[in-house]
RNA sequence: GCCCUCGUGGUGAAAUUGGUAGACACAAAGGACUUAAAAUCCUUGCCCUUUUGGGAGUGCCAGUUCGAGUCUGGCCGAGGGCACCA
């Protein structure tokens, strides 16, 4: 028996794969693999590793498979962190992140991966960077970016603009200070003028978790309803209200706007409006803080004219709940039906009319009911709309508001505009320049790249490119006038919404990437990435496939994901000591009587839940650390094993080792049949067969990401191995079985599967087991035999066997027999390959 | 508050989509080998019975069915998302 050299190994099959491209240059069906390219952050984690193997896994199993693979890597190298590392090591952010990058491809060559690193791309590259200028004077000249000015969430940490959805808790997502409003004049890509698009598209996206596109459907949240002007009494303002319940009109008792509406400006020197606007400002902007805030409003004293209903005015309120940036900012009340509307009026006192039923004959009392009926039924109260439904009624009313043209049909998104500037250095520069007279042109393209100078001074708060007098002050070519560059450098995510295209042409110089080989290659067939990036950086690439098409239509796709898996995290116990500080796992060892001990003075340790892997509480393990115990291939394996992909994984040392054994009895069993040299024949055939099922099984369980269950099968087939060692099974069969097991094997752990191929002398590596369906027909199987529905014996049979057949056998059954004679069966469920059932009088 | 997802042994989980519940693995207990330990291998794992057997059992309650982890209704619990979206 010889000891399975991992380390050896490992560095021997590494060279290897290096060099290895999953192009087969038989095939013309193309697979775009793609994992979600890292941010550099200095060394790889847990959820690179998981992220990683799976995408692996699916690359060199689609490359056995017959396909020309493209699997590439690159780094998302621009960002906020290697500016702050650059502050804190005086180290500068090129530097920084160059090392970085450099650190993480070595830690990730470790891991054995069919990478094809000719095609990296790093987003700070200007060799990238220049085509992503272009990308943005192209979008410019097609009328996709403007300028707005507009109140943006200010981080006074960072000194630069977040993102409505970095704003966590009214807190930047990093530094964790609290967010100010501030205006600024901000570039934007126009993503609105596609919302319909967008989310038309995620029907198409079959291979999409629905999850996913649950969440963007609710992000980009269309909503079909119309504006109605209502007028103000005794002045000439009118209200425009938008409204997705135009049917429950004859039920309105109030008018509410936000407090950031034009109409309140009359009131900006009123006290008591002042005191009830600061009111909104303390409950804060959470969801959740407004979700608890109790409804509240200011009374304008103004009135409204109810359009429909001669004579009705209703109340001008000032609320809480009402937003400026969606809809028009004001509303009409329908308590009944609206619960928010009924919460408002039971505390306001107004009235509250039933206009939509589920049951006319009962009329429900809203003065003791605290729940607003929001479902459907028909309409009362409502002159000419009652005795309809509430689509037909919707219809109606809307007809009739467009004949008196106080209002029309109207469509209203949720989805806000993607701002893009930032007031930072570490991103790429904007290609506009600003000039003298005021206007801001692009920059002539062939001027790119706009370099980012790299004389910086960091030490200064604010952007360093607006403190860069040199880089900043420049001229317009066209007519020599002197100008000043834009300052704003891009958002990151606008780095990641082409990458995936670069990499089909990551060389070329000329263009972005080339046409014929972007449209060979995408859509990208399989992404794999984390939850987090379920809404933005999907969004974002998807309006970029069409904003790109848009610019040149020779592109095919619109869609550049056509598949997309999101893994699971990595998670790991915590521990704290006695003073409850909290503790790394290589601080912490268990003792022979099971209990945690801290390794340095073997005081006790408090074992925690077991939480995603975070650096605050220390429940970490180095990838590389794991590596270099256990070898890249039991990492691969433990991360793949138990848990199914796409849910939370934790991590443990049993674990790992347990692989690790496992792939030590998997060489040991390599030896043996090596060395074997007998033959004996008797069971071939059957061995063959199960083979055959499992090759069958493990193959539809890849293409259906339950990689957890393949590595349970690979189990059973270890076991059936040591079973039959033996057993009269020919060593031609065992060897001819093995090889096709090493072969599922080296999608899984490549190092030592082709390290064994090699041993047993194997050919054609690159190959996956062929699938015998002639085999398949032949399999045994189990069938149950129940009796009222009780299962009393299972019995091996041949697949297709006939009820009569079946019966028969169950005659014959010593355990069945005597419960089944001919007066008391009533019924006989036969159902073939599965089960068979006696009904039985009792 | 709204939306989505999920509840199976001590643990992670399987279950051919309505057909043998708990595959496979981790942990545990017992045993074999060993002077010993490690490594390795075997056995056990709810209740009743000495065994053969029999019974209960997939969060809870009901229903549909010859048959329910899977379908339906109601309840309870956990996790995730959210921009009070009119």
């Amino acid at each position: 028996m010889e000891r399975f050299n991992f380390q050896a190994i490992e560095k021997k099959w590494q060279s290897t794969f290096e060099k290895q491209k999953l192009y087969n240059n038989k095939s013309s069906k193309k697979f775009y693999c793609l994992e979600m390219f890292p941010y550099p952050s200095g060394k790889i984690h847990m959820g690179h590793v998981r992220n990683y193997t799976i995408g692996d896994v699916i690359a060199r199993f689609k490359f056995m498979n017959g396909y020309n693979v493209l699997h590439p890597m690159g780094w998302d190298a621009f960002g906020l962190p290697a500016e702050n590392a650059a502050r804190e090591n005086k180290l500068h952010p090129k530097k920084w992140t160059e090392k970085n990058i450099s650190e993480m491809k070595r830690q990730l060559k470790l891991m054995g991966l069919s990478i094809d690193w000719d095609l990296e791309v790093s987003t700070c590259d200007e060799k990238y960077y220049k085509h992503q200028q272009e990308i943005f004077i192209d979008f410019y000249n097609k009328g996709l970016v403007k300028r707005k000015e507009n109140y943006v969430n200010w981080d006074p940490v960072e000194q630069t603009v977040l993102a409505n959805e970095q704003v966590v808790n009214g807190k930047g997502w990093r530094s964790g200070a609290v967010v100010e409003r501030k205006k600024l004049s901000q570039w934007f890509f126009d993503i609105t003028k596609f919302s319909d698009d967008l989310l038309k598209g995620l029907d198409k996206l079959n291979n999409w978790p629905e999850k996913v596109k649950t969440m963007q459907k609710n992000w980009i949240g269309k909503s079909i309803g119309c504006e109605i002007k209502f007028d103000i009494i005794s002045e000439k303002k009118k209200i425009n209200v938008f409204t997705t319940r135009p049917d429950t009109i004859f039920g309105a008792s109030f008018l509410a706007v936000s407090v950031d509406h034009p109409i309140c400006n009359e009131f900006i020197k009123d006290e008591k409006y002042n005191k009830f606007k600061d009111e909104c400002l303390k409950v804060g902007t959470t969801e959740e803080a407004l979700a608890n805030a109790e409804k509240i409003g200011f009374d304008t004293k103004l009135l409204a004219v109810h359009p429909f209903i001669k004579g009705k005015k209703l109340p001008v309120y000032v609320a809480n709940f009402i937003l400026m940036d969606y809809g028009t900012g004001a509303i009409f009340g329908c308590p009944a039906h609206d619960q928010r509307d009924l919460d408002f009026a039971k505390k306001y006192n107004l009235e509250v009319t039933e206009v939509v039923s589920d049951n006319p004959s009962i009329l429900k009392d809203f003065s003791s009911l605290t729940e607003a009926y929001s479902g459907d039924g028909t309409i009362i109260n409502s002159d000419f709309l009652n005795g309809l439904k509430v689509d037909e009624a919707k219809i109606k009313i809307i007809k009739e508001i467009e004949k008196r043209k106080i209002g029309q049909k109207k469509i209203t998104f949720r989805l806000k505009d993607w701002g893009i500037s930032r007031q930072r250095y570490w991103g790429c520069p904007i290609p506009m320049i600003h000039l003298e007279d005021g206007s801001i042109v692009p920059v002539e393209k062939n001027e790119l790249p706009i370099k980012l100078p790299e004389d910086i001074d960091l030490s200064q708060n604010g952007n360093p490119l607006e403190n860069h007098k040199k880089w900043k002050n420049t001229f317009h070519k066209k007519t020599g006038k002197p100008a000043t560059r834009e300052t704003d450098t891009l958002d990151t995510f606008v780095d990641s919404s082409w990458y995936f295209l670069r990499f089909c042409s990551p060389n070329t110089t000329k263009e972005p990437f080339n046409i014929q080989k972007a449209n060979y290659w995408m859509p990208v067939d399989q992404y794999i990435g984390g939850i987090e990036h379920a809404i933005l950086h999907l969004l974002y690439s998807r309006f970029f496939m069409r904003a790109l098409k848009k610019n040149n239509n020779k592109i095919n796709d619109n869609e550049p994901f056509k598949g997309l898996f999101t893994q699971g995290m990595v998670c790991h116990e915590t521990y704290k000591d006695q003073n409850g500080k909290w503790l790394t796992p290589s601080e912490v060892e268990k003792s022979s009587e099971g209990k945690y001990k801290k390794i340095s003075d073997k005081s006790e340790v408090r074992v925690g839940a077991s939480e995603s892997m975070s650096k605050s509480k220390k429940n970490v393990v180095d990838p590389e650390n794991m590596i270099k115990s256990y070898g890249a291939d039991a990492v691969r394996w433990f991360i793949l094993s138990d848990s199914p992909p796409e849910k939370d994984i934790q991590w443990s040392n049993q674990g790992v080792n347990a692989a690790y054994k496992f792939l030590q009895k998997i060489y040991n069993l390599c030896c043996v049949v090596n060395e074997r040299s007998e033959e004996k024949n008797t069971l071939n055939k059957e061995f063959d067969l199960k083979m055959n099922s499992y090759v069958n099984k493990i193959t539809k369980s890849i293409n259906d990401f339950n990689l957890n269950v393949v590595v349970a099968n690979v189990y059973e087939i270890y076991n059936l191995f040591n079973n039959h060692l033996n057993k009269e099974v020919s060593n031609k069969s065992l060897k001819a079985n093995l090889i096709n097991l090493m072969k599922i094997l080296i999608p899984f752990t490549p190092h030592i599967a082709y390290e064994c191929l090699e041993m047993l002398e194997a050919k054609d590596n690159n190959s996956w087991p062929k699938v015998n369906t002639k085999l398949v027909l032949k399999e045994k199987i189990n069938m149950a035999i129940q009796v009222n529905g009780k299962t009393r014996d299972v019995i091996e049979i041949e697949k297709g066997v006939s009820q009569n057949s079946v019966i028969k056998l169950c005659k014959n059954n010593d355990k069945i027999k005597n419960k089944i004679d001919d007066k008391s069966v009533k019924r006989i469920i036969f159902v073939k390959d599965r089960i068979i059932n006696f009904i039985i009088n009792q």
